[in-house]
DNA sequence: CCTCGATTCTTACGCTGTAAGAGACGAGAA
DNA sequence: TTCTCGTCTCTTACAGCGTAAGAATCGAGG
């Protein structure tokens, strides 16, 4: 009955895997996601997989690790100051999120302790000029600033966009103002410039010189 | 066999099932609840939720509810100006997130549309004095800039604590200033402090009577 | 050709959310 | 009291999940 032949090997990697797993995220959302259907599209069944992740934790860890490898790459240019370069990354982070909004629920909720990760806030640290205490503080305001506003913009169910798309009908007698506030629509790369700008102007306004004391 | 009196009345409510899910989810992380746990929890078979809950979803959703809702009283107090007062909210926030860890990765992932959380918005669009659109920039920022900060913070899995905490045993020899930084342990609440105030700064150095132009 | 390790599949278990419908309860009507 | 009816609860069932255990198959090296 099955032919010779029925079995190829499917020449999988853990790169392809992983690959294949962003891939369909990014069209059915992580909630679709599981071992059986990830299997079926690489060709091959569900077990198969466990040969190249140890389970699916590792493989949802695996997808974050993609986005901020990204972030590695960004070198502070000649003469750049670390709030540009820390600005820089910032957008970076939030364009990586948005072109695989699928896996923000993950970012969300999982730690960002790859080696990458680790590497961009050691670069941070030595490019700030503040103690590195106060650095790390800086770098964590700025990133987790970015994840929680992408999070508003992108992060839900591939149904309803987000937090301001899904107000697009709402009661304009009892909140004329949050009614007005909406009227030109969403504006998220305004609004996420405005805040970031304001975080880092913020967050740089005190001298580096004058941290140690108190 | 089974005695005459074996199905008494549970005498259940929604809130009830809600107060039992916010329970549990506390006790045992929102990876464990299920139905039939929480039914067994409340003396009562996983279907009879049903009646009481249109689906697990919608359950979910009652969660973060509860939390949000709690905001929705503070109110400004006499003369007190949208800089404080949007601090306030923003704390308080922070510390239903934190009495909740186990809600936060929801809090993440759903949109906060509720009743309650537009009543926030809108108090706080009247109390701003800056044109409604870029208010609510400034709403949103905070918000989203606490929901990242406490992920951060506290959002992941009952067994790793946090991002820094799960650091506590790193290279120092290849991130020697991240090891320095990590030093004096978590700090999460300062670092909160340093990077609320210098949000908070940074949106309120415009005048919001220049905000017409461009 | 034969063997061996790497790869893939099969089967199975306990768990999940929930659809469908049966059954038991308690309050009001007769 | 007895009957009825709407509300509550349970039972059964199904398709899907992650993955443990082990059998089957492949391709490369001896």
């Amino acid at each position: 009955m099955s032919d010779r032949r029925a079995r190829p090997r499917a020449g999988l990697t853990r790169e392809r895997v992983v690959d294949a797993a962003l891939a369909f995220v990014d069209e059915h959302g992580i909630a679709a996601l599981s071992m059986r259907k990830l299997g079926a599209e690489l060709g091959v069944e569900a077990m198969t997989l466990y040969h190249y992740v140890p389970n699916k934790e590792a493989l949802l860890d695996a997808l974050i690790d993609r986005l901020v490898s990204a972030l590695a790459g960004i070198a502070p240019g000649p003469g750049e100051r670390g709030q540009q370069w820390l600005g820089r990354v910032a957008r970076a982070y939030r364009a990586q999120l948005l072109a695989h909004p699928g896996v923000l629920p993950l970012a969300a909720t999982r730690p960002a302790v790859s080696p990458d990760s680790l590497r961009v806030i050691e670069t941070a640290l030595g490019l700030l000029e503040f103690p590195p205490a106060r650095g790390l503080d800086m770098v964590n305001a700025v990133m987790t600033f970015v994840l929680g506003h992408t999070l508003a913009e992108a992060g839900r169910a591939p149904g309803a966009r987000s937090d301001v798309d899904s107000l697009a009908h709402l009661d304009a007698d009892r909140f004329p103002l949050l009614a007005q506030a909406l009227r030109d629509g969403a504006r998220h790369d305004e609004r996420f410039e405005f805040a970031l700008e304001a975080l880092l102007t913020g967050l740089f306004a005190t001298d580096p010189r004058s941290e140690a004391s108190e």
